[in-house]
DNA sequence: GCAGAGTGCTTAACCGGTAAAGGAGACGAC
DNA sequence: GTCGTCTCCTTTACCGGTTAAGCACTCTGC
């Protein structure tokens, strides 16, 4: 029968020692169950602590024992983003689940680009307000891993691995997805295949486009990348490019359902039929990707799972202290055909085995 | 030149005091700018805080503070609503933007059901997590009102405001938004309207609802309105059974992206030409109504911008710590025409007139 | 009958800040 | 000369926990 708190004082330890009466550290041992204490006087101040309706005060706890309960990420790309693409809403819903059973706070901050990201890992971790943080976006020579390793925070890579595997990383075997996707267009008889990249100075952009070059180059398709920000205008231009081509692509493979859905449009604007004249392929499913017509083909991968796992990679690297940890890989993405994507227009498999 | 911090002990207060040869008290008092020192010493003092690159530990502020610099945002919708939904990205953008700038966290937790918010409220608020709370998706009768009155946990009601205004909010004119909304299907001739709403219990979902009874009462029309509980399987099935209707309605109007978005898939699955058969109509814009073909007629309101109104409303009741704020009313939701609304079949206007 | 070990609790220091109270020294007034 | 006042800094207590060290008491063994 926890009695109100009411919005009185606050309940202590002292509290709970002055009524059992004994000391408080009697009281920090019975919370804590740790050994020293009588089984009746244990069980005494844990009843009276639940009367009471004690909780620990958070800012003491972790004076002393140095832990903020509380897990770090920030995004630096545009406040737009997140609220236009399908990841971080979904990868940040996987996150929370994990912390919140284990009453593991989040704190989440926005910032414009990688310097004040930088800034924030290193106030926060000044001021102890978080224990670990979530790294997303890695880039080409991230400036960001080498001050996390300097300031001794504990960090996740989450699209990783991280060259020289200084900090712990998840990972999607990107290689494997893209081959799947290009073989999968080959099989269709498409010869001439683009991709629309993301921000190329993001690894797993990158890192896509160069699988991208790779499969293509040995299935002998002739493969094009061209590279957007992320934003909707700057897939349109890119799809505008790419289909004003004397001899545009039969199949563009985007790297986000954003950019897919808003190259579909494009497409159907300037009269491309889809899949008839163009297939259209989404990377990361989501109902943007469904409620188009023709529905996406995508490459689907279970971002809440992914965002689950990075956490719980996180939580260990911060009880190892550093020690270890490793790589950890999640299934990678998985093809879901869908009405965007066909076989390539004029019989194209017939012409290229003649 | 602050030096290298390293992962090494952390700085705090007796290391400046101790470089500058002077008590920590007077350390503390040149950090917070509190009078009583010299010129000369409080420049030095500030000058080795920023060389050994100090920053206070928030846990050892807040315990004599008595501010823990976080606010809390809880959601008890389904994890997939987080992911699906335009509001809340965009919502949590705005929120973030204004408390970054202050160097206020957000803490962030997903619950299951109102009675788990709860418990999360009076945990957070016994441990001192955060300093207040913004409180969404208000209901009928809600628990948590009460609950955190009684807490005394400094909050703002998003989409109030409240009977008795007994906490601050933050809302819009739904009313108004909605008679706007009405006019606007009267004037293409539209008799039969039907509205698609969110969970019943949610006070913004049935105060449009009323609203919506109520305009097309007044302008003589027939309005229907069928629940859901904001996913898309629940609006395609309350789309199918109101164009099932033998005297369907010729213009819906739906209560978020996602419900509007499903229903015109329906829709034109079942054979009716959008906006020819019937009209279609969206609650919050976002790139989910523009890629869809017809891109959707959407009543828009610039969320962010409400995020940042109800956190400034937050950060204002923690100061004045429960005296006043208030209501503060936010731009009402304004009528954005496009594609998937149109005259009413068969001269609707006409027939109406004679 | 007393050393030694174990049990069960208290005391006190500490985490890193804030802030009230106190005190040394300079200076002016009478 | 000494009293009051002002400036500038130190001392100290405190926030609410954790934890090492200490200590009274009982039990055991010889």
């Amino acid at each position: 029968m926890a009695t109100k708190a009411g919005a009185g004082r606050r309940v202590t330890i002292n509290d709970i020692a002055e009524k059992a009466g004994v000391s408080k550290g009697a009281v920090s041992y019975a919370l804590n169950g740790r050994p020293g204490l009588s089984k009746e006087t244990r069980a005494r101040i844990l009843r009276i602590a639940d009367e009471l309706g004690w909780h620990p005060h958070r800012a003491a706890r972790s004076l002393s024992a140095a832990r903020a309960d509380a897990c770090g990420l920030v995004l630096a790309r545009p406040a737009r983003t997140l609220a236009i693409e399908a990841f971080f809403p979904e990868f940040l819903a996987g996150v929370e689940a994990e912390l919140s059973s284990r009453s593991v706070a989040l704190t989440l901050q926005l910032a414009s680009d990688v310097d004040s990201e930088v800034a924030i890992y290193r106030r926060w971790w000044a001021e102890r307000r978080v224990d670990g943080v979530l790294v997303v976006d890695l880039r080409v020579n991230d400036p960001r891993t080498e001050e996390l390793q300097r300031l001794g925070l504990p960090a996740v890579i989450v699209g990783g691995p991280l060259e020289g595997g200084a900090l712990p990383s998840v990972w999607h075997d990107e290689r494997a997805a893209v081959v799947e996707l290009v073989r999968y267009l080959a099989a269709l008889g498409h010869v001439r295949v683009a991709r629309v990249e993301g921000v190329p100075g993001f690894v797993h952009s990158s890192s896509r486009s160069k699988a991208f070059y790779d499969a293509t180059r040995e299935l002998e398709l002739s493969g094009r990348v061209v590279s957007t920000d992320y934003t909707p205008e700057s897939s349109a231009r890119a799809t505008r490019q790419l289909l004003s081509d004397p001899e545009p692509p039969t199949a563009i493979a985007y790297d986000s359902d954003v950019l897919a859905v808003t190259g579909l449009g494009v497409a159907q604007q300037m009269g491309f039929a889809v899949p008839g004249d163009v297939s259209i392929v989404a990377w990361d499913d989501s109902l943007l990707c469904q409620v188009v017509h023709p529905p996406l083909t995508t490459l689907s991968r279970d971002i809440p799972s992914y965002g689950s796992l990075a956490c719980r990679q996180l939580l260990a690297a911060i009880d190892d202290h550093g020690t270890s940890s490793g790589d950890v890989e999640a299934p990678r993405a998985e093809l879901t055909p869908r009405g965007s994507t066909g076989p390539a227009p004029g019989d194209a498999r017939a012409a290229r085995g003649a």
